[in-house]
RNA sequence: GCCCAGUUGGCGCAGGGGUAGCGCGUUCCCUUGACAUGGGAAAGGUCGUAGGUUCAAAUCCUACACUGGGCACCA
């Protein structure tokens, strides 16, 4: 027998260990089969995972095991990312702890350092992933940077390359001083933070007065090459082509006229420092202004910035030029101005813009395949609403910085002739024109133009989401023309966070459509991200980061992950708070118990199976009936929401059928069956009306068996891919009982009853059993009558359908009100000293003596009147509106008159129930 | 600046033309033979504001406000 509460831990253990035992979820190419077919979004190899991967892997483990269960073949591979700059910015945190730096470990040795953390880390993360309960095909384990990826990466390189797609070029780039490496646009962030708007007087070269302009960032002025001003602004004609001295500098600078500056902005007059501005740049290009570059890469200021700020870090050497510039007199103004600066998304300092030679990926032509496969439907959204944020970047796209000047990824496999581009080559490799090197994974033998010998090896690495763009088909070994690949490629469907739509998804389109010619994906179910019980988002700084595995441990991990889904509506993120879980796993709880409660009520095992079909659906019970129909409608909706890439709306509805229909009122009304028999308290007596079909033993029993073990055994199924454990292990010790063959639950196929179970009579008619049983607890409640006090109850009035419904199945009455008794009165006397409750049409009245006292009462049936009469008057303002009768459809009038009719049926019951008593 | 989403009981969220739903919390009663991680009863909302469409608006439309996000950016 099962223990009264769940314990999660070793029943998950259980089966994490039988599931990878029987190579389950393993899938391997079969003809004539249409796969189902996802591949993870890889998590950083950076550490452990954190709840948002806990979501995402739940969301794609339900549809792995989903489709498993409708029959499909499935393959879901599971993999890490090595990461870039995120993961080598762990390592290098590590290494300061040693006081030690990547440089002084030189690149082989950090190499094999981060080599020995991936492995530890990649260790930590399957196992995670295994403890989420995850579905993945274990054998197809793949990492973006092992041999096979790599031979990925280097045949795309190649492909982009001969097709002129990859270039190298000197453009302004977005650079991070910490991470010490180029990013690509979509890499910097863009934040609102409180500066100062500094506007500097620029004197004339003569001496004589000069233009303000207005700067967010004085320190740059030290490289300023000129001033500029909109060639129509009538202040500055005349300054067009005069000469100005730039303060501190000393330095002469001409002013130009272009179109570019905005002369309601500031002062209309902007200074111009191409080297450290992107627009500033193209400025100095249009007007052949020299560059001088006063921040090096690092991050400090550079000699050509004047010996006073040479080796100043950017911070310093604002202060000191503010300083400085005030002590010169020609400080004008200092505003607070708030404007928005570009950071690093990994390590979120301001971005410094940066001229140099990088690699590039041209877009254009790549992201015009990916916009017609959306345009034409091939390619689609859900939900729907992200299609045109896809699709506007797409349109908008520019160029991808695929050079990083970090260690830790896959080396550009291109080399320099050292004849050719000169020594300098070796040691400023990012400022020297080197646009096309030789593509070669190994060192070239001899350069093509000069026979040279000695190359130098591009020094950079790929950007980590190139790799990635390659995983729908690198994790299949593209470009070896496998079996794996032919059947698996292209996947089904592909499930992610918002926060990696460009960054992946689109990569992974554009990259699946130009190498392999078709989509990687159809569908792309796009997820919120998982915030603190606030809505703040997660982060280690703000100490609000919750552990998936302290959750799991606590509550078990198919509460953690019911908890998850059921609040993953699409679209939306997710506010995760504790208490949410509490409650998960006391639906786990109640699922375990239900399960305990069948199992008490069924013969030894073994005898037989029992099945819904095998019944005589002319005898079954009214309860049979309802629960069949409710069972298979939700069934059907289950399916449809997870068709609809709705998750959160099944696990809903599952919730809400298991608990509130299925336990609260068919399991309820099985007790009398299972236990009537001599069961004491349980006993039903025939009442007044008659006897009932629910008095306990043969036929009815075993009907009431083999409805309890096919709706409970088909309910587990239907939760098995979100609560993957504890449906196991509940649907295991159902086996002997439900006729189920196949070993583990995800083989026995969706749950589904055969025929036609929806059944409207008895939906109405349980209906209104519902309704009397609720007002005869509201009024025991009113009243205070003990629960363990059964009374009795005399009804009165009502139509004769409900008369002879509620005599009839006067035993679930008095189960489920706690009744000694009920009859019905003809006459419709009313007993003395009885309590009234209307329901359905018709009086109940509660004999009490001792316990009513008439004022009181009174009092009760007057509030009861003013519910009853606020109910009506919302019905009235219908019914007496002559243009809905008239206007409106005709079932819809006929509904309100129903609803009209029974409101004021009740209210007047209750009237006349009052006016006899005072 | 442009675009998108949201605004529903104390909190977190569903719903999406026809008398407002769920979970948590709150109040009262109950250890009854599945489950106190439970059962029963109850309180609590003029569905952001103002207009409009409609027989009927929380739901559709238009403005506005606030919140969040995306994109762009003027120094």
């Amino acid at each position: 027998m099962l223990d009264k509460v769940y314990t999660s831990r070793p029943v998950e253990e259980k089966w994490s260990a039988s599931w990878r035992a029987a190579d389950l979820f393993h899938g391997e190419p079969r003809s004539g089969t249409k796969p189902f077919v996802m591949v993870i979004p890889p998590p950083n190899v950076t550490g452990a995972l954190h709840v948002g991967h806990a979501l995402d892997n739940t969301l794609q483990d339900i549809f792995a095991r989903w489709q498993r269960l409708l029959g499909r073949p499935v393959c879901w591979v599971p993999g890490t990312d090595h990461g870039g700059i995120a993961t080598q910015s762990v390592m290098e945190k590590q290494l300061k702890a040693e006081k030690l730096t990547r440089q002084m470990l030189g690149r082989e040795k950090f190499l094999a350092r981060m080599q020995a953390w991936t492995r530890q880390c990649k260790s930590t993360i399957l196992g995670q992933l295994e403890r989420l309960g995850c579905a993945l095909d274990w054998r197809r384990e793949a990492f973006t940077m092992d041999a096979d990826r790599a031979d990925a990466v280097h045949e795309a390189f190649k492909v982009l390359w001969e097709k002129g797609l990859v270039y190298r070029g000197e453009r302004m780039v977005n650079w991070c001083v910490r991470c010490g490496t180029a990013l690509s646009d979509i890499e910097v962030e863009f934040e609102e933070r409180k500066g100062h708007l500094w506007h500097i007087h620029y004197p004339a070269a003569d001496g004589g007065r000069g233009p303000v302009v207005a700067t967010t960032r004085p320190e740059t002025m030290l490289g300023d090459t000129a001033v500029a001003v909109n060639p129509k602004d009538p202040r500055y004609q005349d300054l067009v082509g005069k000469t100005l001295r730039l303060p501190l500098a000393g330095r002469d600078i001409p002013v130009v006229a272009d179109e570019y500056v905005d002369s309601g902005f500031g002062t209309g007059a902007l200074k111009v420092t191409p080297a450290h501005d992107p627009n500033d740049f193209e400025i100095g290009q249009r007007h052949k202004l020299a560059s001088v570059a006063v921040i090096s890469p690092d991050g400090h200021m550079t000699a050509a910035a004047g010996s006073a700020y040479a080796g100043l870090s950017r911070e310093a050497a604002r202060e000191k030029v503010v300083e400085d510039l005030k002590a010169a007199g020609v400080l004008e103004k200092v505003a607070d101005y708030p404007h928005s600066v570009g950071v690093c998304y990994r390590c979120n300092q301001p971005i410094e813009p940066m001229l140099s030679w990088q690699w590039f990926v041209r877009m254009e032509e790549l992201a015009k395949p990916a916009a017609v496969a959306l345009d034409s439907g091939r390619f689609r959204l859900y939900p729907e609403s992200w299609a045109k944020p896809y699709r506007d970047w797409l349109s908008n796209i520019r160029d991808w910085c695929i050079s990083r000047q970090i260690w830790w990824g896959h080396r550009i496999p291109v080399w320099y002739c050292v004849q050719c581009h000169g020594e300098r080559i070796r040691t400023d490799f990012h400022q020297v024109a080197a646009a096309r090197g030789v593509l070669s994974v190994e060192a070239p033998g001899s350069c093509p133009v000069c026979g040279g010998a000695e190359f130098v090896r591009d020094p950079d690495v790929l950007d980590t989401w190139f790799s990635s763009a390659l995983w729908p088909f690198s994790v299949f070994r593209w470009p070896g023309r496998t079996a794996e690949l032919k059947f698996f490629y292209p996947t089904s469907l592909l499930v992610t966070g918002y926060e990696i739509l460009y960054l992946w998804v689109a990569r992974m389109q554009m990259m699946g459509l130009a190498l392999m010619g078709e989509a990687p994906f159809p569908e792309c179910l796009i997820h919120g991200i998982v915030r603190d019980k606030h809505g703040k988002k997660m982060s280690k700084s703000l100490g609000n980061v919750v552990d998936p595995l302290v959750m799991m441990d606590k509550y078990g991990t198919d509460a953690f992950r019911f908890s998850l889904v059921i609040q993953a509506h699409p679209g939306k993120d997710i506010p995760f708070a504790e208490s949410s879980i509490t409650g998960s796993r006391n639906f786990a709880n109640k699922l375990w118990n239900s399960t305990r409660f069948v199992l008490m009520n069924l013969p030894p095992a073994g005898r037989k199976a029992y099945r819904v079909a095998d019944l005589d659906r002319a005898r079954l019970e009214l309860c049979d009936r309802w629960i069949l129909a409710e069972y298979q409608a939700t069934l059907s909706l289950v399916r449809q929401k997870l068709d609809a890439y709705d998750p959160a709306a099944a696990a809903d509805a599952l919730y809400g059928f298991l608990w509130d229909k299925f336990c609260d009122w068919y399991v309820e009304l099985a007790k009398i069956r299972l236990q009537g028999q001599g069961a004491g308290r349980m006993e039903v007596r025939p009442a007044g009306a008659g006897g009932t079909s629910a008095t306990a033993g043969g036929p009815d029993q075993e009907s009431a068996r083999a409805v309890l073990v096919e709706v409970l055994s088909g309910t587990l199924r239907m939760l098995h891919p979100f609560m993957p454990f504890i449906t196991e292990e509940l649907h295991g010790a159902l086996k002997p009982f439900n006729g189920v063959k196949a070993g583990f639950i995800v083989e026995a196929g969706a749950p589904e009853l055969s025929g036609d179970w929806s059944d409207d009579e008895a939906c109405r008619e349980m209906g209104t059993v519902m309704e009397v049983v609720a007002a005869l607890r509201s009024l025991r409640a009113q009243l205070n009558v003990p629960p363990g006090l059964r009374i009795d109850v005399v009804s009165a009035g009502g139509s004769a359908d409900v008369r002879e419904l509620l005599a009839k199945r006067a035993g679930y009455l008095t189960a489920l009100a706690h009744l000694r008794d009920i009859r019905h009165s003809r006459e419709g006397t009313r007993p003395p000293h009885s309590a009234t409750a209307v329901a359905a049409g018709m009086s109940f009245y509660v004999p009490l003596e001792g316990v009513i006292d008439l004022a009181q009462e009174c009092g009760r049936l007057r509030k009861e009147i003013a519910k009853a009469e606020a109910d009506l008057s919302k019905l009235a303002v219908k019914m007496e509106n002559k243009d809905f009768l008239a206007r409106a459809p005709q079932a819809e009038v006929e509904l309100a008159r129903r609803q009209y009719d029974a409101a004021r049926g009740r209210l007047d019951l209750l009237g006349e129930t009052l006016r006899m008593l005072s």
